[in-house]
DNA sequence: ACACTTATTCGATAGTTGTCGAACATTCAA
DNA sequence: TTGAATGTTCGACAACTATCGAATAAGTGT
Protein backbone atom coordinates (compact mmCIF):
# COMPACT_ATOMS: atom_id res chain seq x y z
CA UNK A 1 0.00 0.00 0.00
CA UNK A 2 1.35 3.27 -0.80
CA UNK A 3 2.00 6.01 1.98
CA UNK A 4 2.11 9.47 1.35
CA UNK A 5 4.66 11.99 2.72
CA UNK A 6 3.26 15.06 4.70
CA UNK A 7 5.31 18.07 5.77
CA UNK A 8 5.00 20.33 8.89
CA UNK A 9 3.40 22.92 8.10
CA UNK A 10 4.99 25.36 10.10
CA UNK A 11 7.90 24.19 7.86
CA UNK A 12 6.56 25.08 4.66
CA UNK A 13 8.13 27.91 3.51
CA UNK A 14 5.96 30.97 2.43
CA UNK A 15 6.88 31.11 -1.64
CA UNK A 16 6.47 27.44 -1.68
CA UNK A 17 2.66 27.81 -0.71
CA UNK A 18 2.34 30.86 -3.18
CA UNK A 19 3.54 28.46 -5.93
CA UNK A 20 1.41 26.05 -4.97
CA UNK A 21 -1.36 28.44 -5.30
CA UNK A 22 -0.24 29.81 -8.32
CA UNK A 23 -1.97 27.49 -10.58
CA UNK A 24 -5.43 27.51 -11.64
CA UNK A 25 -5.89 23.76 -11.87
CA UNK A 26 -4.92 23.64 -7.98
CA UNK A 27 -7.14 25.92 -7.00
CA UNK A 28 -9.72 24.19 -8.96
CA UNK A 29 -8.83 21.51 -6.55
CA UNK A 30 -8.63 22.96 -3.65
CA UNK A 31 -12.36 24.89 -4.14
CA UNK A 32 -13.66 21.30 -4.24
CA UNK A 33 -11.64 19.94 -1.39
CA UNK A 34 -13.29 22.49 0.20
CA UNK A 35 -16.12 22.33 -0.03
CA UNK A 36 -15.96 18.15 0.81
CA UNK A 37 -14.33 16.56 4.00
CA UNK A 38 -12.44 13.78 1.94
CA UNK A 39 -12.41 13.41 -1.92
CA UNK A 40 -10.65 10.86 -4.22
CA UNK A 41 -9.38 11.91 -7.01
CA UNK A 42 -11.31 10.48 -9.04
CA UNK A 43 -14.17 12.01 -7.77
CA UNK A 44 -12.50 15.40 -8.43
CA UNK A 45 -14.02 17.66 -11.90
CA UNK A 46 -10.87 17.93 -13.54
CA UNK A 47 -10.06 18.93 -17.68
CA UNK A 48 -6.81 17.65 -17.83
CA UNK A 49 -5.46 14.20 -18.04
CA UNK A 50 -5.05 11.67 -14.91
CA UNK A 51 -0.94 12.01 -14.66
CA UNK A 52 -1.12 15.90 -14.55
CA UNK A 53 -3.79 15.39 -11.88
CA UNK A 54 -1.15 13.03 -10.37
CA UNK A 55 1.37 15.72 -10.00
CA UNK A 56 -0.59 18.64 -9.07
CA UNK A 57 -1.18 16.80 -6.21
CA UNK A 58 1.96 15.73 -5.33
CA UNK A 59 2.66 19.76 -5.42
CA UNK A 60 -0.36 20.35 -3.39
CA UNK A 61 0.99 17.87 -0.50
CA UNK A 62 4.40 18.97 -0.49
CA UNK A 63 3.33 22.51 0.05
CA UNK A 64 1.24 20.89 3.08
CA UNK A 65 -2.21 22.11 1.39
CA UNK A 66 -3.71 18.82 1.41
CA UNK A 67 -3.41 15.03 2.92
CA UNK A 68 -3.88 12.22 1.29
CA UNK A 69 -4.30 8.42 2.76
CA UNK A 70 -5.20 5.43 0.62
CA UNK A 71 -8.21 3.14 0.88
CA UNK A 72 -8.08 0.36 -1.75
CA UNK A 73 -7.47 1.26 -4.70
CA UNK A 74 -8.90 5.18 -4.17
CA UNK A 75 -6.46 7.56 -2.66
CA UNK A 76 -8.33 10.37 0.10
CA UNK A 77 -7.87 13.80 -0.07
CA UNK A 78 -8.53 16.60 2.37
CA UNK A 79 -7.89 19.95 3.17
CA UNK A 80 -5.74 20.42 5.69
CA UNK A 81 -7.98 23.11 7.14
CA UNK A 82 -6.77 23.83 10.60
CA UNK A 83 -2.40 23.54 9.92
CA UNK A 84 -3.16 26.03 7.42
CA UNK A 85 -5.40 28.09 9.29
CA UNK A 86 -2.62 28.29 12.18
CA UNK A 87 0.27 28.82 9.96
CA UNK A 88 -1.43 30.76 7.32
CA UNK A 89 -4.48 32.43 8.20
CA UNK A 90 -6.31 34.53 5.88
CA UNK A 91 -5.73 31.90 2.66
CA UNK A 92 -8.41 29.68 2.92
CA UNK A 93 -10.79 32.86 2.84
CA UNK A 94 -8.99 33.81 -0.37
CA UNK A 95 -9.22 30.63 -2.24
CA UNK A 96 -13.05 29.98 -1.37
CA UNK A 97 -13.95 33.87 -2.66
CA UNK A 98 -11.41 33.33 -5.96
CA UNK A 99 -13.93 32.82 -9.05
CA UNK B 1 9.84 60.67 -18.90
CA UNK B 2 8.75 56.64 -18.09
CA UNK B 3 5.25 55.85 -17.35
CA UNK B 4 3.93 52.81 -15.04
CA UNK B 5 1.08 51.08 -15.90
CA UNK B 6 -0.64 49.69 -12.97
CA UNK B 7 -3.69 46.89 -12.88
CA UNK B 8 -6.90 47.39 -11.11
CA UNK B 9 -6.33 45.06 -8.03
CA UNK B 10 -9.93 43.89 -8.08
CA UNK B 11 -8.91 42.49 -12.02
CA UNK B 12 -5.99 40.76 -10.61
CA UNK B 13 -6.63 36.96 -10.37
CA UNK B 14 -5.71 34.94 -7.07
CA UNK B 15 -3.20 32.89 -9.50
CA UNK B 16 -1.31 35.65 -10.44
CA UNK B 17 -0.65 37.32 -6.86
CA UNK B 18 -0.11 33.97 -5.82
CA UNK B 19 3.01 33.37 -8.56
CA UNK B 20 3.99 37.13 -7.33
CA UNK B 21 4.65 36.03 -3.81
CA UNK B 22 6.18 32.88 -5.28
CA UNK B 23 9.93 33.65 -5.54
CA UNK B 24 12.47 34.67 -2.17
CA UNK B 25 13.50 37.81 -4.03
CA UNK B 26 9.88 39.22 -4.59
CA UNK B 27 8.98 38.57 -0.93
CA UNK B 28 12.25 40.61 0.06
CA UNK B 29 11.40 43.54 -2.08
CA UNK B 30 7.96 43.33 -0.66
CA UNK B 31 9.46 43.07 2.97
CA UNK B 32 11.32 46.56 2.60
CA UNK B 33 8.60 47.84 0.96
CA UNK B 34 6.26 47.31 3.78
CA UNK B 35 8.43 49.39 6.16
CA UNK B 36 8.77 52.27 4.17
CA UNK B 37 6.18 54.36 2.64
CA UNK B 38 8.31 54.60 -0.56
CA UNK B 39 11.58 53.13 -1.87
CA UNK B 40 13.63 53.55 -5.18
CA UNK B 41 14.76 50.30 -6.46
CA UNK B 42 18.39 51.38 -5.73
CA UNK B 43 17.35 51.94 -2.02
CA UNK B 44 16.07 48.12 -1.64
CA UNK B 45 19.05 45.69 -0.60
CA UNK B 46 19.48 42.63 -3.35
CA UNK B 47 21.87 40.70 -4.21
CA UNK B 48 20.76 39.84 -7.81
CA UNK B 49 21.64 42.05 -10.78
CA UNK B 50 19.77 45.29 -12.15
CA UNK B 51 18.16 43.78 -14.96
CA UNK B 52 16.88 41.26 -13.07
CA UNK B 53 15.52 43.24 -10.28
CA UNK B 54 13.79 45.34 -12.87
CA UNK B 55 12.05 42.11 -14.03
CA UNK B 56 11.28 41.37 -10.38
CA UNK B 57 9.66 45.08 -10.31
CA UNK B 58 7.52 44.15 -13.53
CA UNK B 59 6.26 41.12 -11.80
CA UNK B 60 5.39 43.00 -8.76
CA UNK B 61 3.31 45.89 -10.46
CA UNK B 62 1.59 43.69 -12.83
CA UNK B 63 0.06 41.90 -10.17
CA UNK B 64 -0.84 44.92 -8.47
CA UNK B 65 0.98 44.40 -5.42
CA UNK B 66 3.42 47.79 -5.54
CA UNK B 67 2.86 51.23 -7.06
CA UNK B 68 5.83 52.94 -8.66
CA UNK B 69 5.99 56.76 -10.03
CA UNK B 70 9.07 58.31 -11.51
CA UNK B 71 11.11 61.12 -9.69
CA UNK B 72 14.00 62.21 -11.65
CA UNK B 73 16.09 59.15 -12.57
CA UNK B 74 14.94 57.37 -9.56
CA UNK B 75 11.66 55.31 -9.76
CA UNK B 76 9.77 55.29 -6.72
CA UNK B 77 8.04 51.92 -5.14
CA UNK B 78 5.37 51.77 -2.53
CA UNK B 79 3.32 48.74 -1.21
CA UNK B 80 -0.38 49.43 -2.57
CA UNK B 81 -1.39 48.55 0.76
CA UNK B 82 -5.62 49.76 0.61
CA UNK B 83 -6.08 48.33 -2.51
CA UNK B 84 -4.71 44.51 -1.44
CA UNK B 85 -5.96 44.73 1.61
CA UNK B 86 -9.24 45.21 0.46
CA UNK B 87 -8.95 42.53 -2.01
CA UNK B 88 -7.12 40.11 -0.68
CA UNK B 89 -7.32 40.50 3.10
CA UNK B 90 -4.67 38.26 5.26
CA UNK B 91 -2.07 38.63 2.27
CA UNK B 92 0.36 41.61 3.90
CA UNK B 93 0.23 39.62 7.69
CA UNK B 94 1.14 36.84 5.65
CA UNK B 95 4.11 38.97 4.37
CA UNK B 96 5.20 40.47 6.91
CA UNK B 97 5.06 37.48 9.45
CA UNK B 98 6.95 35.12 6.72
CA UNK B 99 10.68 35.35 7.49
C1' DA C 1 -6.43 -16.46 -12.17
C1' DC C 2 -8.52 -12.70 -14.48
C1' DA C 3 -10.40 -8.35 -15.45
C1' DC C 4 -11.42 -3.83 -13.70
C1' DT C 5 -10.62 0.42 -11.16
C1' DT C 6 -7.58 3.73 -9.41
C1' DA C 7 -3.61 6.14 -9.21
C1' DT C 8 1.67 6.56 -9.93
C1' DT C 9 5.78 6.65 -12.67
C1' DC C 10 8.41 7.42 -16.80
C1' DG C 11 10.02 9.80 -20.87
C1' DA C 12 9.20 13.40 -23.87
C1' DT C 13 8.05 18.06 -25.07
C1' DA C 14 6.68 22.82 -25.30
C1' DG C 15 6.39 26.86 -22.67
C1' DT C 16 7.65 29.74 -18.78
C1' DT C 17 10.86 31.80 -15.59
C1' DG C 18 14.98 33.66 -13.23
C1' DT C 19 19.29 35.06 -14.24
C1' DC C 20 23.03 37.68 -16.39
C1' DG C 21 25.85 41.28 -19.10
C1' DA C 22 25.81 44.69 -22.54
C1' DA C 23 23.64 48.33 -24.69
C1' DC C 24 20.40 51.97 -24.36
C1' DA C 25 17.45 55.92 -22.55
C1' DT C 26 16.55 59.53 -19.39
C1' DT C 27 17.39 62.84 -15.94
C1' DC C 28 20.24 65.76 -13.23
C1' DA C 29 24.41 68.31 -12.04
C1' DA C 30 28.88 70.28 -12.85
C1' DT D 1 28.10 69.42 -23.15
C1' DT D 2 29.93 66.05 -20.68
C1' DG D 3 29.53 62.73 -17.10
C1' DA D 4 27.30 60.28 -13.48
C1' DA D 5 23.28 57.98 -11.61
C1' DT D 6 19.28 55.24 -12.29
C1' DG D 7 16.48 52.04 -14.59
C1' DT D 8 14.90 49.56 -18.85
C1' DT D 9 15.42 46.63 -22.81
C1' DC D 10 17.49 43.01 -25.38
C1' DG D 11 19.34 38.68 -26.44
C1' DA D 12 20.89 34.39 -24.44
C1' DC D 13 20.72 30.52 -21.53
C1' DA D 14 19.88 27.08 -17.89
C1' DA D 15 16.39 25.46 -14.89
C1' DC D 16 11.87 24.54 -13.90
C1' DT D 17 6.93 23.41 -14.94
C1' DA D 18 2.64 21.79 -16.96
C1' DT D 19 1.22 18.69 -20.04
C1' DC D 20 0.50 14.19 -22.30
C1' DG D 21 0.29 9.00 -23.40
C1' DA D 22 1.99 4.62 -22.34
C1' DA D 23 3.49 1.53 -19.09
C1' DT D 24 3.29 0.03 -14.42
C1' DA D 25 1.61 -1.12 -9.73
C1' DA D 26 -1.76 -2.23 -6.36
C1' DG D 27 -6.26 -3.32 -4.62
C1' DT D 28 -11.19 -5.35 -5.42
C1' DG D 29 -14.37 -8.43 -6.96
C1' DT D 30 -15.81 -12.24 -9.94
Amino acid sequence: MKTYQHPEVKNVPLTALMHALSDPCRIDILRQLLKNTELACSAIQLSISKSTASHHFDVLRASGLIHTRTQGTKCLNSFRTNEINQYFPGIIGLIKRSK
